[in-house]
RNA sequence: GGGGCGGUGGCGGAAUCGGCAGACGCAACGGACUUAAAAUCCGUCGAUGGAGACAUCGUGAGGGUUCGACCCCCUCCCGCCCCA
């Protein structure tokens, strides 16, 4: 099929060529135009880390072929570009080459520029934004005082998570594993209590939880809502022996009576004042443990309880009891408010801690599903007992002698009557779940308080020295296998052994409980998140510097807009010492108060570089602007960003932080529109070969300068569309993209190279333009919902199809110049190098990029005939060709023709005819 | 332990409304071209039985709804992710 006359297909020629040209035509140059709808088409901003790997390419090549086609539809596309250049691993390898942190990113910047290049995106690169740019952090720092002064950022001294070895604290998203180890590093976290300034993130975790106005995917949407995790519930105000209010939170207020004792978090203030004499060495050994402890044990240990006795009292609000108040590890300082009630009856947790502790358990919730046991031990009940509760079909178990008996809703009255009857004289019985009762020879005792549980322990032990070890009642159940699965539970439930409120429905108790609390002064309704306020500051050097001055008589106040930026200093020791590098410098933070101009200190810590790219999608718009972050005009023409693409690793940290910033500046005037990001897409990862996460250690990598110097960037763009799901990534194969390849240089041919001359069959004709805009269709559909591969199989299907016109002689048609046309259009997006240039050689205008998306011609698309699928049974025994437009009536008749049904009926006479128009026709015998 | 997502040939994946399971590609195998190889082209390619027409089975396992289920419902198993 070669042809000596035909152009050779040299990706690196063309690629390049076209490159240059698209360049220097300002091609993909973005500019205001009020006449287009415009379609603002954000990728997430990679970190300078110096390579552009393939993962990058994966992220990025769907998204640019889909912003390509929407600029094809007819939109004004904006798909900008920048670095998020700030941030740890630049003084780690500034540590470990010993070259500055901010020559190392702005060189890694210049390399991951060039490499972008050869991808063929259309950026528009006089938009790029470098958040380590003065020109930028000015504007952070502008922001962080626009946030200072509306009240939504403060400093407070905290317990923070600290890495030992990069001297930096962490954010709660930045420790990872069990371990707790540093997302950086790997090394485990210490705690250390300093001064950090915090951003009201909170302040916006109801309006965060909202996601009508956006098009997200759900899996975001319920990471996020997890991470903020909103929980209703009341706060309940107990009160300790010495006076002290000790506030807790619980979204089980309907629990409160079974609140036996109190845990209390080791840091807890109120610790010290409540410990007793004799429990003082204790106390503070456990203290000094866990404060030594990282996370790491108190995590780890989360299995095998551990705690201490303070020795101090508390009281129950709700019916005064006077109970035990704890401290363990498993209770968090920065969880509610650092305090819980335990009701071990109705908490798996409490539940493990009290049973080994011998704290008393009280159940206060019925069960819902009205279950309750019984285990009597041989020889306590009658031999008659098993035939009586047979006779009332209750269903037990017999095994050595001994009852299981499992008693059914409704049946408990029944149990308990046929139990006294046959108890053993010196025995007992006893009942458990739905029902709490003892029967013993004297009587009926109910377990409904923890006293009662006390004096009927006791009396079980005079009666059987065996349970002499039990120290409480439950725990004395508890030594029973059969029990264990219904001692405890959480639901919801009716209210039992809780005064005046016994009686109460699950439905209502919650609601009831908080107003009587809200009513006695007791309590009030409350809401708990877990999201914690955002901790803006880094120890550390290469960040965005905190704009704010400390002066001894006013305080923090915020560097004037007309000083920023705070420009970071070059001349700096950032060998790690555990103190600011700034902080070392020698006259960096000496300045003067901007208020008095008395002599005062700069904040030595920089800013989470999460900060920087909270906006950047806003500094695109106009990297050059001086008057603000970005010139109001672009801002009102192209926000906010239509679609968002990134990883899923960013749920709960990158898009809660930008969410809550717009949020906060829409507050402060700054921004409009409730969202930033109205439609979010997440793509999968791209592994190595051997099905792993692409490292360097496992030496899996991929170089994509390699695979374009092989392949051409238009093969591998389009291999990376078309290897698997964008959504789920998976592994790269080598062999995957030879097919790919395979398929460029076929289109290539069959478009530069003429075919043979032939008949210009009508049918033919007709079926070459069917599947032509058959595939427009199925490409412009595929295009809009982000599935991708399908893209290029289409495509591939359709140069099949082409091939085989081509060989029939169609190669000379106007229906051939349609298809070359339409199918260039199509893959433009896909493979831009080459549809230009073979745009170019069939003769057409400059450039197949500012072309129009095709329209599908739907007569051409339509099927003449359909291929009816004939069904007997539910099996398919045949299938037939039919007009399109057939009638059912004719299709029925057709069908029970055709000899094959003939056969399979063998004379039966068909129940039931299912006819599904133009698809299937089922016929059921 | 709780929540989410997923499980389809040897492999990546397709099936877009409950209606032909396996499109497209890789690998493999057979053939053409070639002195030979590469490249290219043609063909086969879920399993079992059969020379074949064809039949039976088949979308993690089991059950259900339905004329009909990869798709909807229930139970379970496995994998990945998030949270404890």
């Amino acid at each position: 099929m070669s042809n000596a006359n035909s152009p050779i297909y040299n990706p690196a020629e063309i690629e390049g060529k076209w490159q240059k040209k698209w360049d220097d035509d300002g091609l993909y140059d973005s500019n205001i135009d009020p006449s287009k709808p415009k379609h603002y088409a954000l990728t997430m901003l990679p970190y300078p880390s110096g390579d552009l790997h393939i993962g990058h390419w994966f992220a990025m090549t769907p998204p640019d072929a889909r912003a390509r086609f929407k600029r094809m539809q007819g939109y004004n596309v904006l798909f900008p570009m920048g670095f998020d250049a700030f941030g740890l691993p630049a003084e780690n390898a500034a540590i470990k080459n010993n070259i500055h942190p901010k020559q190392w990113t702005y060189r890694n910047i210049e390399k991951m520029r060039k490499q972008f290049r050869s991808l063929g995106a259309m950026f528009d690169w006089r938009r790029e934004a470098v958040s380590a740019d003065p020109d930028y952090y000015r504007w952070t720092q502008w922001f962080f005082t626009q946030l200072f002064k509306h009240g939504l950022a403060y400093r407070k001294a905290a317990w923070v998570d600290w890495c030992p070895h990069d001297n930096t604290t962490l954010a709660r998203e930045q420790v990872w594993g069990e371990d707790r180890h540093c997302e950086r590093c790997g090394t485990p976290v210490i705690k250390k209590n300093l001064e950090q300034w915090f951003f009201k993130t909170t302040q916006y975790a109801d309006e965060l939880l909202k996601y009508d106005a956006i098009d997200w995917p759900e899996r975001v949407r319920t990471l996020q809502t997890n991470w903020i995790g909103r929980s209703e519930g009341a706060a309940v105000y107990f009160t300790t022996e010495q006076g002290d209010v000790l506030e807790v939170f619980t979204t089980r207020p309907d629990t409160l009576w079974g609140a036996t004792f109190m845990v209390l978090a080791p840091e807890h203030p109120l610790v010290a004042k409540l410990t007793s004499t004799e429990q003082k060495a204790q106390v503070e050994n456990y203290s000094a443990e866990t404060q030594r402890m990282t996370d790491i044990q108190r995590e780890a240990t989360d299995k095998e309880k551990t705690g201490v006795f303070t020795g101090g009292y508390a009281i129950n609000p709700v019916n005064g009891r006077r109970i035990p108040v704890w401290i363990a590890d498993y209770v968090l300082l920065t969880y509610g408010t650092g305090a819980i009630m335990a009701v071990p009856a109705h908490d798996e947790r409490d539940f493990a801690f009290a049973i080994k502790f011998g704290l008393p358990i009280q159940p206060v919730i019925d069960r819902p599903d009205g279950v309750s046991k019984s285990y009597a031990p041989s020889g306590t009940m009658s031999d008659e007992f098993a035939t009586a509760l047979q006779a009332a079909g209750i269903p037990f178990i017999e095994s050595n002698g001994a009852i299981k008996v499992t008693i059914p809703a409704g049946k408990t009255d029944t149990y308990v009557k046929i139990a006294q009857d046959h108890l053993q004289p010196g025995s007992w019985n006893e009942i458990v779940g739905a029902r709490w009762q003892f029967i013993f020879d004297n009587g009926i005792w109910n377990w409904e308080s923890v006293d009662s549980g006390a004096r009927i322990l006791a009396r079980c032990k005079e009666i059987n020295l065996g349970v002499n070890s039990a120290r409480t009642l439950m725990e004395m159940l508890w030594g029973c296998e059969f029990y264990r699965d219904i001692l405890t539970h959480a639901d919801y439930g009716t209210m039992i052994h809780s005064g005046e409120f016994s009686g109460t429905p699950g439905s209502k108790a919650k609601k009831m409980v908080t107003r009587w609390l809200e009513e006695n002064g007791k309590g009030k309704y409350s809401v708990n998140y877990r999201l914690r306020d955002w901790l803006i500051s880094r120890q550390r050097y290469w960040g965005a510097p905190i704009p704010i001055i400390y002066c001894p008589t006013h305080g923090a106040v915020p560097v004037p807009d007309d000083k920023l930026p705070v420009l970071l200093p070059d001349d700096v020791e950032w060998m790690p010492t555990g103190q600011s590098p700034l902080k070392l410098h020698p006259t960096w933070k000496v300045t003067t108060c901007p208020v008095c101009g008395g002599p005062a200190e700069r904040e030595t810590d920089t800013m989470d570089t999460f900060m920087c790219s909270s906006w950047y999608h806003l500094r695109y718009l106009s990297p050059q602007y001086q008057q603000g972050p970005f010139d109001p005009k672009e801002y009102d023409y192209w926000m906010p960003v239509d679609t968002y693409t990134g990883g899923i690793e960013h749920a709960n940290m990158h898009l809660i932080y930008t969410r809550f910033f717009h949020k906060a500046c829409r507050d402060m005037g700054i921004t409009k529109g409730d969202e930033p990001m109205l439609q979010l897409r997440n793509q999968g990862m791209v592994l190595g070969e051997d099905s792993e996460k692409m490292s360097k250690s496992r030496g899996n990598v991929l170089s994509p300068d390699d695979l374009v110097q092989t392949y051409g960037a238009d093969a591998v763009r389009a291999y990376l569309i078309f290897f698997s799901r964008w959504d789920q990534g998976g592994p790269w194969s080598s062999g995957g993209i030879e097919g790919v390849n395979r398929w460029i240089r076929r289109v290539w041919a069959m478009i530069v190279e003429p075919g043979p001359e032939g008949s210009k069959d009508e049918a033919a004709v007709r079926a070459l333009r069917r599947k032509v805009h058959q595939t427009l269709k199925a490409v412009t559909r595929d295009f809009e919902q982000f599935e991708f591969n399908t893209i290029v199989s289409g495509l591939m299907e359709l140069a099949n199809e082409m091939l085989k016109a081509k060989q029939q002689g169609l190669y000379h048609s106007a229906a051939w110049k349609e298809a070359v046309e339409l199918y260039l259009l199509m893959l433009a997006p896909v493979s831009p190098h080459i549809a230009e240039e073979l745009w170019m050689q069939i003769g057409k205008p400059y450039s197949i990029h500012t072309q129009n998306w095709p329209k599908v011609d739907e007569e051409a698309a339509r099927e003449d005939e359909i291929t009816l699928v004939v069904q007997i049974n539910g099996k398919v025994r045949d299938r037939i060709q039919l007009p399109a437009g057939i009638s059912e009536a004719d299709a029925r008749a057709r069908t029970l023709a055709s000899p094959v049904v003939q056969k399979n009926l063998e004379g039966k006479t068909p129940r039931q005819i299912i006819y599904v128009a133009g698809k299937l026709i089922n016929i059921v015998v």
